[in-house]
DNA sequence: GTGGCTGCAAATCATTTGCATATAC
DNA sequence: GTATATGCAAATGATTTGCAGCCAC
């Protein structure tokens, strides 16, 4: 159940503990781009002795790792997603949902930005999200 | 001196008042990415009875009239631009500052983002800049 | 056995809120 | 004259820090 998350942490040569596992276990199975308080409070029901502390410890030596990435998308918090293919994302503004984009840009290469060395390459769209366009009618219309 | 940003309050039907003329012409002079902090104490020296309050929600009101931009590339702390043409942004994550990176990319279009209304796109590089790579080498050599 | 990890409590810091006063129109 | 903006002080909330005890290796 835990081998796929203990052969990641071990390829990365990481000490394997119960938080690591969790949080790299909880972001495999929840791809809605958690913010760290959904991960520690899910957590904390299966494991009380957990701390917020540690989620923040852990998710940040996974993040070094390049085993997840952060989002600073929200602008109020970090929401968090497994590293897979490039990928972009999009932000509802009203529910603050967080969808995956499928575009990819051809000029959106990690080698060329005016000469910098660039590690990591983040598309970011900010709106209304089709569900939360469909509420808004809705209410328009019995106004 | 300052016609040029009352014409742009007046076409927005904002009330020209002297923090929002102020914060307007610090960014229309000042194209390093500022943060709050950074508006805040420049302008206060000027216009010691400013409260940051109210550098808030001049930036607010003017974000909100599409003048100018938040950026939460940092994740830490909101950076401000002026609206121009599209154009997206490299951070050094060493020494924090930003670029303009004036790569177009076809794909990312406002329109296309799984059906999803988009009103911003935004994309951010992050990595290490050239005068941080020449920093660091030197330490290395050096040590 | 020990360096690194966990978990607690307290600190930090950007941003927001409530409210009284001032001012643009 | 009035709705709106300003400015202060206090609150909020995500994240960080310091540190004691614990555990993976």
């Amino acid at each position: 159940m835990y081998e796929k998350y203990v052969k990641i942490l071990k390829d990365h040569s990481l000490k394997i503990t119960s938080p690591r596992l969790e949080v790299l276990k909880y972001l495999d199975e929840h791809h809605g781009h958690p913010n760290v308080e959904q991960i520690y409070s899910t957590l904390k029901k299966k494991h009380p002795s957990l701390s917020r502390t540690t989620v923040y410890n852990s998710l940040e030596t996974l993040k070094k790792n390049r085993i997840v990435q952060s989002l600073t998308i929200s602008g109020s918090e970090l929401r968090y997603d497994i590293e897979e293919e490039l990928h972009h994302h999009f932000i509802c503004t009203h529910c603050e949902s967080i969808f995956d984009i499928a575009i990819s840009c051809p000029n959106m290469d990690r080698t060329i930005a005016g000469g910098h060395h660039v590690e990591e390459v983040q598309g970011y769209f900010k709106g209304i999200c089709k569900k939360c366009q469909i509420k808004q009618k809705g209410k328009n219309n019995n106004g």
